[in-house]
Formats: structure tokens, C-alpha cells, sequence
RNA sequence: GGGCCGGUAGCUCAGGUGGUUAGAGCGCACGCCUGAUAAGCGUGAGGUCGGAGGUUCAAGUCCUCCUCGGCCCA
């Protein structure tokens, strides 16, 4: 409470011998509250926190909706390995705000938080700590491995979750979903067996990053690079067919060759194709140069295809110093070309392969040749390119097979022919003798031009420091385009093009993006070959390649449902323990011998994919019968915009290949937050913020501020600046919400009924009505800034600057009896209930202490309540528009007297009396019964039609207003401090106004000695 | 390099289908009040709308290019 204060007389009067000993201040209704101004909310948000715990507040929110529609804000599961940050706080913050008023407005919006538990980085922290110790995974049992991964990933979810909730998000977090739930994991595998039984999970091949020291696949995470030297080649494919209309053209390209360049001569035998680009010029080059010597590669009359920017850099490399540019060679003459391979001719055996020219934006003519040797075993883009021809190889008659040329063990394999054995990294992580056997291949075959080293950036092993390979390796797809049960047209791609058309997506842009990564995506790889995960819990028939569980399969129903049985027991750990391919398959196949266990994992991806099937859809409390399939509930995502790659594909993928449909009836998603030039956060640049910080500096409620003030589906800045203004904002609102308060400690419950009221108050309940429109609406338009935005100019422009200051006067001063003192306290109440719940999502600390003020009792939570259902009858639009005229009046009279304040003639405004002068008809129409006094806090005032003098106060742009200021007339109330002439008339109390005699009169009565 | 998104006062944001001197809140400056007091009230100064072209009688608002930044890919 404030300390009681003596004002000291009134500045009436100080030059009077006339003075009062009666303190009348203890006869106003000042506001009292115990509510601070200071909030400290790094100290009280604990402990309210501490106090929905104690009311289980949780609890209490679920049994009060039973009977409601869900809203089902579905957590995308955060990853368990480290401190939260500060796009973990916006998203959570945001989640919040969407559960809390929904809740409120009717849903039963329940928020499971859920965790993402298997994964590449956590694996990495406990061979961090291995290595640490000088212990080697490889030498650790899976198991007792996975182990270490499981107790990492439940300390993190411990920290996340203490984190989490210091922000304030209500949620059942003592029941939150983990991935790696026993049961979680059974659904998981339950999920991908589906798959696998459906026949939409196939097993094909794909080109890895491969550290042959460690045989293993390695990540790009994993990856560092280091300069390396590498043996680069220059080589001529023979062009053996061309097709085009012109005889002659081809007659000519028949006796040319294709010139690559490569720094990996190891990749020849791989090699498969040649990529040119429809975008670089190339041109039909002739040697014409009859001096070389004898041993050159390059002799004179050799014509050779190149791109034209390029071909003086390679004759230059094949030591050529004349030679002569026949004729341009354009696109789609190179696009009719097959080559031979150039060790065709060899006798090696198994190189009579077409190799066809195929179009590649990845092709640029900055170095080598203008033509990219391309063998998918051993590169993405060559990889890539390979599977995106797929269609036209088969049709031109070329196998689109990808040979597994190299081994794990870094040696050629026999599909190289001619070079089995050879290696391209030894076990040491050096240089193999496969570059050298492939280079003599090539020079003999005489189809070596160029030959030398280069010092370049190459990808190495973050382990072993070693040089890594892109090496084919067998790997697990779901197809895109396979046609499924639904028939012709109905496939994987299809379901989820529909799915994307059929939901909502906020902001609209999302839509697209979502739509045009599923357009253009390749088939969905699953499999990892990694130990912390669900296994890829399938057995593959090595005689005939048939799936089990599978489509072939007779024994699905059986062999699903004990590989479900006891993944929900022990968890996936089962698929890993010795015996498991037995106890499985044991008496469902006559020749186990044939049968051999996936060992791979799935994608993380697929986990979290799956959530909709082992937490929505297993939960009583979440299963939705959602309002797309014929229910009432309402399902949403919400995440930040990466995720239109991450979480709502793989949802919507998994999701529409098991149930046709997408998991979700709505999609919204948000930006990232950057420093407060708009950069990027960097532990470098030291410009990060930590919402830990935030919260021990200010308080969640102002990073919940801060969430709800900005534009969060584009990029947010944050950052000290930025966090001052928020709680600049935070404290005016809070000064507000206090005055409130501290006033309504003198009202007593009484309603007013609006006919009763006077305009002032039916304006406030007017305003109330256009709110709650604003704010649902921006509720369920996620638009939480405008939210905040209008409601904080209401309470700072409408309330504290007009409507509190012009009604002090009524409410400390009017007697106790007064119907406008009432009618306002009346009001006040509406206007505080309704502004703490409406800001009770965004502000669940702040709005929950100040409704405690209002409504102390034992159960009592502002976050039990519902947005208040408010009377129709308070929205009055001509009284809105009305007193929009009212108030820019008011505007002319407050600039006069700011004239007035600065010559000094007047201080407060009770010391004026402004003569306005409206010629304007609307405007005096409008003020026909306001008591322009009152509205100004002038004592006097006076309104007049007639013409105003030629000095008299205008405002530019307000036509037909004119104010004549002045002084009061008459005395000081020693009680309210007006200035009029009829202080005094009451001898009872002569140093006050009648109105204010009345109010002691009462006062008095009241407190009379008994 | 590609796809998508964005750049309006110091800060956070408004500015349907192009049309009078581009708005709000906070902050800031100055003044008032001292019965919301580490508060309250008033007045005021700050943007030509990332840059350059173009369409149009008229562009922050449509088009093109550039630039800066972000997400996802390569």
C-alpha cells in the first residue's frame, strides 16, 4: 500500500489567511491496492507457478472441458540434447498462447509436450564421452550402448522441461510423449511394418559419404575440410552414336570425342554418364597442329567437343598450342550423343555400356571441361541427375542400375572390372593404388589427355582426420509414385498433394512451399545406418528380395504382432539383442538361412513423422474426430518454418501413406529470431540472447511479451533495446491494470443497469463490445501483436489518458450514493475482468496476479475462466461515433490550455474555464448534453455557437472549433480542488462545492461514533 | 547458384481492390500535476516508405532490376 500522504494545501491556496485543518483526502475514494507497481517477476513468477502446481491447475482445466470439442495443438518434439534457447522459447510461447485461448474460449485445447529422443547428435555425445575415456563404440554392446543414449536423452528432457515451464506453459508435463517410449517405439515400427506390408518400402541403393577407416557413413555434420591433394585427369569419350537430321553434322561428331575432367579417377569405372548444360556454349574443336611430338596424347586432326569458354585452358593442358573451332555444337545435339566408356575398348570386360549425355543445372563452365563426369555411385548431384533420367534410360535401352563399384573396406569390388582388388583409401586413411591402376587403364585405352595433381578443399572425417568417399551403398525408400490400392493416379505423391490442398496454412505462403517441396522430392530414404533409433524392423529374403512383414508375406498379421509385443516390452532394443532374427521369425519361414535381419534405423524423421499415430491417436485425452473426417475436433501444427522441409512433410508423408489423409487440419508456422540488426545469432558474434537471461533480468511475461508483440511468421529481432521498449510497454499496461484495482477496492458489487448509466460509461461498454470482437478474431487468426497492440493502446489512450482522468474527479470526490460514481465502478469492473482475461494468454503471470487481487479465493485461477459472453446490448455504434466527434473537441480545448500552461497563466487544467466556440453543426449536434468541463477536467466551461474571435485556438485540422481560454472563476475546493463560484454556499462545509459538501455529509454520517 | 519469405519513424507494428499533408503505441524532448508518484496528464520533434528504373493523371500499394537479411536446398 502507498504510505498515507498529506498533500499539503492546495496552490489556490497559499497566498490565503483562510486555511483548513481538515485533511479531506481521507475522505476520497483514492485507490488502495496491494498490487505493486514494480512487478518483480523473475522473483513472483515462481511462485505462481509453485501455486497452479499446488491447485494442479492442469488437472483442473481437463475436468472442467470433458464434454468440449478439442483443439489440439500437437507438439512438435523438440530435440533432448542441451539447454533450451531462444526459437525454443518463441515456439513454446506461441503454443501457449494458442492452447490457453482456445481453452477459454470454449475448446478443450489440452497440450501434450512431447520429446525427440533417437538421433545422430546424441550418439555423438556419448562417443564424445567414449572417446574421452579411451573406449571405442565399436567395442561397446548396441544395447548397453543405446542405454547411454536413452539416460542422455531423459536428463535433457528433465532440463527442457523445468525450462519450459519457468515460461509459463501449462501442459501435461508430467505425462509428455518421448520417442523413445517403450510404447512409442512399438508404434514406430508398427508404422514403418505398415510400409513394408503395403509394398511401399523398397530397398534400393544411394551414394554415402563413406570413411573407409571407420567403415562407416558419415553425416554432413560430420564432415570437416582439409586441403588434399588429388591426382586430376583429363578424358576423351568416344562418341559412338549421334542422331540429329543432319548425316554430315553426325558424321563429323562420330570421329570426336567428349572431353571430362575429374579429380577422382578412382570414379571411372563408376562412371555412367556425361552432364553437360543446356545453358554454357560448346563449340567442335580440331588439333591442328602438326609439331607434336610423337608421345603426345593429343595429335593432330583428333577433334574434341568442349565448352567454348573452357577449351583454350584444356588444349593448353594437353600441351596444344594450335588448334582450330570447327562449328558450335548446340544443346540438343548433344543431348542425341551416346559415348562409349573410354575403357570399352580394354578387353577389362563389362565397360560396353552406353553412356548417354544428360542436362544438369549442376554443370558450370567456371573449371575443367564444360562436361561433368558422372557416376551416381559416387556423388549426389551425380546420383541425383542418374535417378531423374531414370525414365529415358530405360526407354533408350541403358540399364539405370547404380554398381556398387567400391567395398566398405575402400577396394574395388568386381563390378569394376578389370580392377578388383585395387584400393582407393587404404585402412590407414592413405591413397590407395586405384587412382594409378585407373590412370594406366586410361592412358593405354589412349584416351587419357591430361594428367596432374591439384591442391583443393577436401571432405574429410571429423574423427579420424581422414580423406572420406561417396560410395553406393544399400539403402531403404518409400516410393513417391507408386500406384497404391486406390489404383491408377493414387500414389504416396498424390495423397499428399490432395492432403497440402486440403489444409489450412497460416501464413498462406506455407502452402506452396510445402507444395512445391512434395512436387519435386525424390523417394523418402529411411534407413540410417546408425544404433541409437527405431530399427527398420523388417527381415529381407536374400533368394528373391521379398520384405517380411511384406507384401509376399504370408505370416504378416503374426510376425507384426510379436515384433510389436516386444518392442512394447523391452522397447526396440529387442530387434538388437542376440536371438531376435529366432524369436521373430522362428516357425513363420521354412528357410531362415535365406532370411537376413535389417540392421539399419530409421531417419529420425520417421519418429517424429509418426507422433500423430503413438500420441495423438493412442491418447483418450488427444484422439481427435477431427472436422475434415466428419468430427468436430480441430488439429494443429505449429512450428518454425524449416519444418515445411522437417516435421510437417514426414508427418504428411507417413501420415497419408497409413491413412490416406494429413494428420493436421491446419499448418502454422514461424520465423527465426535474430539479433537486433536482423543477423543471425552466433556464439562468434556474440549477439545472442538467452531467454535463461531474459527470464532472471525481467521475467517470462516480458519474452511472452515480446512473442506477442511481433510479426512472428516473418523473421523476429531481439535483443536489449528491444527487450526495454517490451517492458516500457509491460509497465504502462501494469500501471493501469493497478489503478484498477486500487479503485475497485471501494466498489461493492452494485450493478448499474445501462439506462441508468450516463454516455461516458455505456461508451466504455460500447468499446468493450467492438474488443471482444477484435479479440477473438485475432485469437483465431494467431494474430497475437494486434491483439496486444489494440489492447494495449486501449488501456493507455482510451483509459488511463480519457476515460480514468476525466472519471477521478466522480470516483475519489462523488459522494458514496452517486449513481455515476457506481455506474463507473460498475464499469471498471467489466473493464478490468475483461482486459485480464482477454491478456491472460499472453500474460499468464501478470493476469493471473492481478485477477488473484480481484478474486482471492483458494481455487480461483484467471486461467479457469472463459472470454467473458458479453451483453448485445452495449454495442452502440452512434454513441461510438458520437463521442469520436466529442473527443476532437476535447483535443481543441487541451492544445488551447497547453497555450495557457506555457505563459504560464494556468497549471492544472481545473484552473481554466475555456470558452469553445463550434460553428461546425455535426460537431455541436454531438455535444448536445456533454458537460465540456467534465470531459475536459476544466472547472468551467462554456459552449457557444457564436462566431469565435480572430485569436481564439484552432487546430489545422479540425474545422469549426475555436477555444477562448480562460481562468476560472471563484474559489478553491479545498476538497476536489475545483475552482467555482459556489464553494462556500454550503455554510456546513464552507470551504467546499455543494457536491462535495454532500459527499462529506454522508462521509460523516458513516463514520460517526456510535 | 535455385525455391520461398521479408526490408514503413530510435523500437514494435497499421497502412482491403494504387488517389487528399504516410498512422498508432512505446521511447525521446519540453511543460504541467503531485490524491495512480521510480506514477499520471498534455504538447512536440522524428519516416518520402531498402535502392534504381518503369507503368499510370496518380505508387508505400502494380512491374523489372539491384541490394541487404532470413529459411530450405544445391
Amino acid at each position: 500500500m502507498r504510505p498515507a500522504r498529506n498533500g499539503g494545501p492546495p496552490s489556490g491556496f497559499r497566498h490565503m489567511t483562510e486555511t483548513t485543518t481538515r485533511d479531506y483526502s481521507e475522505t476520497l475514494y483514492l485507490p488502495k491496492t496491494d498490487f505493486p507497481m514494480r512487478a518483480g517477476l523473475p522473483k513472483k513468477e515462481p511462485e505462481i507457478i509453485a501455486r497452479w502446481k499446488r491447485l494442479d491447475l492442469y488437472r483442473r482445466l481437463r475436468e472442467a472441458s470433458t464434454t468440449r470439442d478439442k483443439y489440439i495443438l500437437h507438439d512438435g518434439p523438440p530435440y533432448a540434447n542441451g539447454n533450451i534457447h531462444i526459437g525454443h522459447a518463441l515456439n513454446k510461447t506461441l503454443k501457449d498462447i494458442v492452447t490457453r485461448s482456445m481453452q477459454m474460449q470454449g475448446w478443450d485445447s489440452n497440450y501434450v509436450p512431447g520429446w525427440d529422443c533417437h538421433g545422430l547428435p546424441i550418439e555423438w555425445k556419448i562417443e564424445e564421452q567414449y572417446r574421452a575415456k579411451g573406449k571405442n563404440k565399436d567395442e561397446v554392446p548396441i544395447n548397453e550402448f543405446r542405454k547411454e543414449c536413452r539416460d542422455f536423452a531423459n536428463h535433457w528432457i528433465g532440463v527442457q522441461r523445468e525450462e519450459f515451464q519457468r515460461l509459463g506453459i501449462e501442459g501435461d508435463w508430467d505425462n509428455p510423449y518421448l520417442t523413445m517410449n517403450f510404447d512409442s517405439e512399438a508404434f514406430i515400427a508398427e508404422e514403418i511394418m505398415k510400409f513394408a506390408t503395403s509394398g511401399q518400402l523398397y530397398r534400393g541403393s544411394k551414394p554415402v559419404m563413406w570413411s573407409v577407416v571407420e567403415k562407416t557413413a558419415l553425416a554432413e555434420a560430420e564432415i570437416e575440410y582439409h586441403e588434399y591433394t588429388s591426382d586430376q585427369i583429363w578424358v576423351k569419350f568416344p562418341v559412338v552414336e549421334c542422331g540429329g537430321t543432319d548425316a554430315g553434322a553426325a558424321e563429323e561428331l562420330l570421329d570426336a570425342s567428349v572431353v571430362i575432367w575429374t579429380t577422382t579417377p578412382w570414379t571411372i569405372p563408376g562412371n555412367r554418364a556425361i552432364s553437360y548444360s543446356s545453358k554454357i556454349h560448346y563449340g567442335l574443336y580440331r588439333v591442328t597442329q602438326d609439331d607434336l611430338p610423337e608421345e603426345n596424347w593429343v595429335q593432330k586432326g583428333d577433334t574434341l567437343i568442349l565448352a567454348d569458354v573452357l577449351a583454350g585452358a584444356v588444349f593448353e593442358q594437353s600441351r596444344v598450342e594450335r588448334y582450330e573451332h570447327v562449328r558450335p555444337v548446340p544443346a540438343e545435339e548433344l543431348a542425341s550423343i551416346t559415348c562409349a566408356h573410354p575403357l570399352r575398348e580394354m578387353d577389362l570386360g563389362g565397360y560396353d555400356f552406353d553412356v548417354p549425355l544428360l542436362d544438369g543445372d549442376h554443370v558450370t563452365d567456371d573449371a575443367g571441361t564444360g562436361f561433368v563426369h558422372t557416376a551416381p555411385s559416387h556423388g549426389a548431384d551425380d546420383f541425383e541427375i542418374w535417378m531423374m533420367n531414370r525414365a529415358d534410360l530405360e526407354a533408350r535401352g541403358i540399364s539405370p542400375e547404380i554398381p556398387f563399384t567400391v567395398a566398405d573396406d575402400g577396394t574395388y569390388t568386381n563390378e569394376a572390372p578389370g580392377f578388383e582388388g585395387a584400393q582407393v583409401i587404404t585402412h590407414k586413411g592413405e591413397k590407395g593404388n586405384a587412382n594409378k591402376r585407373v590412370i594406366e587403364a586410361l592412358k593405354e585405352s589412349g584416351n587419357l589427355i591430361g594428367l596432374g595433381r591439384m591442391k583443393h578443399q577436401y571432405p574429410h572425417s571429423w574423427r579420424s582426420k581422414k580423406p572420406i568417399i561417396f560410395r553406393n551403398t544399400p539403402q531403404w525408400f518409400v516410393h513417391m509414385d507408386k500406384a497404391l490400392e486406390g489404383g491408377e493416379g493414387d500414389t504416396l505423391r498424390a495423397r499428399a498433394l490432395k492432403a497440402i490442398d486440403e489444409t489450412r496454412f497460416v501464413p498462406g505462403s506455407g502452402q506452396n512451399r510445402l507444395r512445391s517441396m512434395i512436387e519435386n522430392r525424390p523417394d523418402w530414404v529411411l534407413s540410417r545406418q546408425r544404433a541409437w533409433g527405431v530399427p527398420i524392423a523388417v527381415f529381407r529374403n536374400e533368394e528373391d528380395g521379398r520384405l517380411a512383414p511384406g507384401p509376399d508375406f504370408a505370416a504378416n498379421e503374426e510376425l507384426i504382432g510379436r515384433i510389436k509385443e516386444a518392442f512394447t516390452q523391452e522397447g526396440a532394443d529387442a530387434w538388437f539383442a542376440d536371438g531376435a532374427k529366432e524369436r521373430f521369425l522362428g516357425g513363420l519361414v521354412n528357410d531362415p538361412e535365406n532370411w537376413t535381419q535389417v540392421r539399419d534405423i530409421l531417419d529420425v524423421w520417421f519418429d517424429s513423422g509418426s507422433t500423430h499415430a503413438f500420441c495423438l491417436e493412442q491418447r483418450d485425452d488427444l484422439k481427435p474426430h477431427r472436422q475434415g473426417l466428419g468430427g468436430k475436433d480441430y488439429v494443429l501444427y505449429l512450428e518454425g518454418s524449416d519444418q515445411h522441409r522437417g516435421w510437417f512433410q514426414s508427418s504428411l508423408l507417413e501420415s497419408c501413406g497409413t491413412r490416406v489423409h494429413a494428420p493436421y487440419d491446419a499448418v502454422l508456422t514461424h520465423g527465426f529470431t535474430m539479433d537486433e540488426q536482423g543477423r543471425k545469432m552466433s556464439k562468434s558474434l556474440g549477439n545472442q540472447t538467452f531467454p535463461q537471461d531474459v527470464i532472471k533480468q525481467y521475467g517470462a511475461d516480458i519474452l511472452r511479451l515480446w512473442t506477442a508483440s511481433v510479426e512472428y511468421w516473418e523473421d523476429q529481432r531481439i535483443g536489449q533495446e528491444i527487450l526495454k521498449t517490451t517492458v516500457d510497454s509491460y509497465r504502462k499496461m501494469r500501471n493501469t491494470m493497478r489503478w484498477m484495482l486500487g479503485t475497485l477496492t471501494h466498489y461493492e458489487g452494485e450493478e448499474v443497469a445501462l439506462a441508468d448509466m450516463p454516455e461516458l460509461e455505456r461508451l466504455m461498454l460500447h468499446r468493450l463490445a467492438e474488443l471482444d470482437e477484435m479479440v477473438r478474431r485475432a485469437y483465431w487468426d494467431f494474430d497475437f501483436k494486434k491483439l496486444v497492440h489494440h489492447l494495449l493502446t486501449f488501456l493507455t489512450v482510451e483509459l488511463s489518458a480519457f476515460y480514468f482522468d476525466v472519471r477521478k474527479d466522480a470516483l475519489y470526490c462523488d459522494p458514496a450514493s452517486s449513481t455515476r460514481r457506481k455506474a463507473s465502478l460498475y464499469v471498471i469492473d467489466k473493464l478490468f475482468n475483461c482486459v485480464t482475461v482477454w491478456l491472460a494468454p499472453v500474460l499468464p503471470f501478470t493476469m493471473e496476479e492481478a485477477w488473484l487481487e480481484r478474486h482471492s479465493d483458494e481455487n480461483s485461477s484467471v486461467h479457469m475462466e472463459l472470454f467473458p459472453e458479453l451483453s448485445a446490448n452495449w454495442r452502440d455504434d452512434e454513441l461510438g461515433a458520437r463521442w469520436a466527434k466529442i473527443r476532437t473537441v476535447r483535443r481543441v480545448v487541451t492544445g488551447a490550455l497547453e497555450i495557457e500552461r506555457r505563459e504560464k497563466r494556468i497549471g492544472a487544467s481545473l484552473e481554466a474555464h475555456p470558452t469553445v466556440h463550434v460553428t461546425d453543426p455535426a460537431l455541436m449536434a454531438a455535444l448536445q448534453g456533454v458537460d465540456m468541463a467534465e470531459i475536459a477536467i476544466t472547472s468551467q466551461a462554456t459552449v457557444t455557437g457564436a462566431p469565435a474571435p480572430d485569436d481564439a485556438f484552432t487546430l489545422p485540422d479540425v474545422k469549426g472549433v475555436a477555444v477562448v481560454p480562460g481562468r476560472a472563476e471563484g474559489r478553491k475546493c479545498a476538497r476536489s480542488w475545483k475552482i467555482l463560484p459556489e464553494v462556500g454556499s454550503d455554510p456546513e462545509y464552507p470551504d467546499v462545492t455543494p457536491r462535495d459538501a454532500d459527499a462529506l455529509r454522508e462521509w460523516d454520517s458513516a463514520h460517526a461514533p456510535a
